[in-house]
DNA sequence: CTATAGTATATTGGATCCAATTTAGTATAG
DNA sequence: CTATACTAAATTGGATCCAATATACTATAG
């Protein structure tokens, strides 16, 4: 009968609770870099602006504080992390660790699927003239490069790594010298993928992601001192 | 006035909430293996359990969630997340990958404090005749290892991993072959450390780890034939 | 006797209320 | 005028209550 209708088929048991789609949204304005590091995050506020009570305010803020995109004290409040240049350039370096295995286990099973979407994605950043998607269309590349890698944990990880530095990178990638170098970097890394040459991949994908974590440290001390 | 009391001086804002204690119950317990994999976690008997409502049970559970060792569907509950062999293969690879690094950078910058830690756990793991503790000590005795790396974020990645894995590794262990083993791996790591061979360390930690991997994928393939 | 519909119970998700603590503001002693 | 003690407001942590949903149970039709 439900044929008769029409109707999508969806599992209501996956459907996002409250606490989900605030967790998410607040994921999102942290990683994006509209709230400010150090800011501190009112649950009240924020339940207000969902019209919703705290409780489920309080269960995205745990979530958060978890993955340690937040950090939070007793009785004062939870403020958007913020990480020291070396803290950042640690998860530079872990980030070449893992996502130099990843492009290598990737290459060898990815699919002409998988190579189209990476192209698509690698043009339409090349392509993009707002800065604001520059960060999305960048973090789509690289993970329609590594979706055949077959290492959910990694990607897991990954995406965990990334989310704390996103801002950052945002930030690197609005400097001209940035996004040019970045726009280099992914078409010969896209072009090794093609050529199913793994090797010279994880080299490529390697010195990318040293090369940028390096211009953004040098970009955070420059800031902080002119 | 406080010298005079004798008290020690604790910053308050930084004790345990009461959703802090559940989190570090519930994690150890999921961690040692003290629930069984798939069994739901019921809100109503954890807040009975602790005396307490069930709105810090609720956070704990979020932030459980959020690092993977349960899982959580609407209106039906958590239960406790469970791996399956291939899961668990993959995380083995991840720690040798990672690991491997973090023994690297700690070896050459060890300190002798680091040292007679690593050599006391490692003393007390091949000593210890109480299997319900060998897991403690040879998570110290890495922990120890890995102690002067410099790479919190490293170390907080293998935290992660170690979580999902703990309670396999137990079982592992249990077997008189796998503690053998370890013995025997650990004497050997805890030499090249002592020696400053970083190299030699590197690849003892990648093997340690591998064959570890795979005794366990060994061990629960028979299991779950016989 | 079985399968289905309907009902009662158990459980989770969220709202509201109260307690504990911090922070801002005010008064007062020196 | 400044530093300290006190008070009031704001904020978080937790308890209790209600709503939404799932599960277990019962009755009934066939």
């Amino acid at each position: 009968m439900a044929s008769e209708l029409n109707l999508k088929a969806v599992n209501l048991s996956l459907t996002a609770s409250t606490s989900d789609v605030i967790y998410d949204a607040l994921r999102d304005a942290i990683i994006r870099g509209e709230m400010a590091e150090g800011e501190t995050i009112r649950q009240e506020s924020v339940a207000r602006l969902f019209s919703v009570s705290r409780i489920p305010v309080r269960e995205a803020l745990k979530r958060l504080e978890a993955q340690g995109l937040v950090t939070s004290v007793r009785y004062k409040g939870v403020v958007v992390a913020s990480m020291s240049p070396s803290e950042i350039a640690e998860i530079f370096e872990f980030r070449g660790l893992v996502e130099s295995k990843l492009i290598e286990y990737a290459v060898e099973a990815m699919t002409p699927e998988s190579l189209e979407l990476a192209k698509g994605y690698c043009e339409a950043f090349a392509a993009e003239t707002d800065p604001a998607k520059w960060g999305d269309l960048n973090r789509l590349f690289h993970s329609a490069l590594y979706r055949d890698s077959g290492r959910p944990y990694y990607l897991e990880v990954v995406q965990g790594a990334n989310d704390r530095v996103e801002r950052y990178v945002r930030a690197q990638l609005d400097l001209t010298e940035g996004m040019a170098r970045a726009r280099r970097d992914h078409d010969a890394i896209l072009e090794a993928c093609f050529k199913r040459d793994a090797r010279k991949a994880v080299t490529l994908t390697a010195a990318h992601i040293h090369n940028a974590g390096q211009a953004l440290i040098r970009f955070l001390r420059e800031r902080s001192e002119g």
